[in-house]
DNA sequence: ATTACTGCAAAGCATTTGCAGACTG
DNA sequence: CAGTCTGCAAATGCTTTGCAGTAAT
């Protein structure tokens, strides 16, 4: 995906690359500051407020998708690889397990009833990992 | 619920009971701003902060929960009243559409495997509601 | 009376925006 | 070369916080 030539009026270049190679090898939502982070800032810089950009323009093109902390307002972005759109999130570690069933077909006839034509969806369970459970003891 | 007294050592209030009103009306998840527009502020004024103060509470006591707007990260606020927590999310005019089923029992298995203590959950598809989809033609 | 809560103002912080220079195709 | 993109700085806007006065138990 994205490894040759770019869709579109779009170019190609190091700081999307970075981006999107980064996220590619994320296994769970990061935040634009992680992101930024991960970035070895003192050979090849890029600027957060690039990639918010990037983030926005890959969001808009479907590339990634958006999440957010549960507490926080914090904006999360994830590939979009067809696979671990569903988590379990410790409200205490905010660890991620992800889910594999996806049951969401359950919803189509209320869906198709309203005439609602779906784009993407999220499902997440809030509570207590293992761990974090048991410190609460 | 919370019509007499409340738990603890939490204080009854005026602000606090404002609050608690408008959630209780509301038919959708609320930011903190709509809230504090709904109230009356010539007669009994609520300031955001104290709006954003009591929300904080309320749901850390488990009586509101919190979602988030999908493309910016405003917070919304929804009373607890273990109905309605599924949403068709338009990408567009934002309206939500409350889904009834709701079949994460099918999660189950996977979360007991991970010991995963369930508090919460949420599920949101988005899309386009029928309105904004026509005038998208 | 004690303790908690609110008004108010100011700070905090994630995110966005404007603009000029740099880079891609 | 034309049209995009990025560095950089500054602004924006939601949310939080500090403090002193006010109200609830």
């Amino acid at each position: 995906m994205l490894d040759d030539k770019w869709p579109d009026g779009i170019k190609k270049t190091r700081q999307r690359e970075c981006v999107l190679t980064i996220l590619k090898n994320a296994d769970t939502p990061l935040t634009a500051l992680d992101i930024y982070e991960k970035i070895d800032q003192s050979t090849a810089p890029v600027w957060l407020s690039t990639v918010y950009r990037v983030l926005e323009l890959l969001a808009e093109k479907g590339f990634v998708s958006r999440t957010t902390l549960i507490d926080k307002g914090i904006m999360l972005y994830e590939i979009n690889r067809n696979e671990h759109k569903h988590y379990a999130v410790c409200i205490h570690c905010h660890k991620r397990i992800a889910l594999q069933n996806c049951p969401l077909e359950i919803f189509t006839p209320e869906l198709t009833e309203n005439n609602f034509h779906v784009v993407g969806h999220k499902v997440e369970m809030y509570g207590y990992c293992s761990k974090c459970y048991a410190e609460m003891l």
